[in-house]
DNA sequence: AATTGTGAAACACTTCACAGCC
DNA sequence: GGCTGTGAAGTGTTTCACAATT
């Protein structure tokens, strides 16, 4: 296949687009322009068909993108034929709404299992997923199938319990803990620093003094 | 000054140096360098002299950066001295976490005032942070100061809402809704997209078929 | 001896401009 | 005529390599 070699930057864009492709579908489009995903999604044209390029003439010249095809076509990519298995580490504030929070709605990607070691949490379930003790992670991650963890628990335990992961064979982790990790380098990391988030985005609204009133 | 124009890929990293100086401070380093600080975030070394450049010369060379000053230095760029205050719409799942977490711990920002239309959370707090009515909202927002919002209402209100903050003269967006927000050029906007972080990251974990086993 | 700060090179990503096809 | 797909140019970011400084 021409799956070859994806740019990272693409990659990261691929879900905003099978998103899209979800939507248009469903309000039954027939066939989309990268104009119009350029205008719902504020990527440049000329960027999304590059990126589409990268997997080969996925639309037609003069015509556009058939709806249903990209539709299928995105699916398979992102693997969303299948569902994807993930345990959530640290059942705190930010645990708690992830696993209230519906990743299901747009992907078929399931939070099936979580760990705290609050004595008040384990044994108990949120939104029908079981909180089991974290000392005993890794008897119910080996041989579960689960490749993906979210890791919400504090800075300070979080490179312990990502080494207890990779000896269990997870492949993914989606890290909320403000904290480099350090995993082979087989092992695909996401980083969500909220705070950092917040404070960079403050930091760019005084560099443009503002431009109004 | 020489605060010219700090490339974007630099500002991001900001908040990240700034912890780290934290944490350095606060177990009594007096000095720390590139390659400590490196090792610490996982960033690479140059990258973060070069970072640093940009602010002019605050190293000194053969013996590294004064923790206390540097420290001092991006409590300064990241306007941590005076505090930010920051409104909060949509108290669902992911708003209630937010609300929870406590994004004072390592910088000086605080959500003040949050904002839904369920009658149930309307004039209840959350850690102390009053919940008013979303159709009242300009009414609060109107000359109180506050100039950054975290937007975690669902997708299909989120345009209409950023319309009314942006008339209430908010500066800049914290967007966890999976949509493009269309704001005149001098609002700042950040995007956090929570589904698309996980699918993505489950892209490239299949992208790269395991090494390892 | 250690470590910064920075030109220059390398790399990554986006955008322009347009040929080619429907 | 409308829209894709892509070479080539442009822009942004990282990394190399090393002179300068303490």
């Amino acid at each position: 296949m021409e799956n070859a070699k994806i740019p990272p930057a693409t990659g990261r864009r691929l879900p905003i687009y099978y998103r899209f492709m979800q939507n248009a579908y469903e309000s039954g489009k027939l066939r989309v322009s990268s104009a119009d995903l350029s205008s719902a999604t504020g990527i440049d044209s000329t960027t999304i068909r590059r990126d589409f390029s990268y997997f080969g003439a996925l639309g037609k010249k003069g015509y556009g993108y058939d709806v249903q095809n990209l539709l299928l076509f995105f699916r398979k990519k992102l693997d969303d034929e299948k569902l994807t298995k993930v345990a959530l580490l640290g059942v705190g504030n930010l645990g708690t709404a992830l696993l209230n929070y519906n990743f299901n709605k747009n992907n078929n990607t399931r939070i099936d299992i979580a760990f705290d070691i609050d004595p008040e949490k384990i044994g108990k379930n949120i939104c029908g997923v079981p909180i089991f003790n974290l000392n005993e992670m890794e008897w119910h991650l080996k041989n579960s199938g689960i490749e993906v963890a979210i890791l919400t628990v504090p800075s300070k335990v979080a490179q312990e319990i990502v080494e207890r992961l990779v000896a269990v064979n997870i492949q993914a982790i989606l890290n909320f803990a403000p904290e480099h990790l350090k995993v082979p380098n087989n092992i695909r990391v996401h980083n969500i620093d909220l705070a950092a988030e917040l404070q960079s985005l403050v930091f760019f609204m005084k560099q443009y003094p503002m431009e109004n009133d």
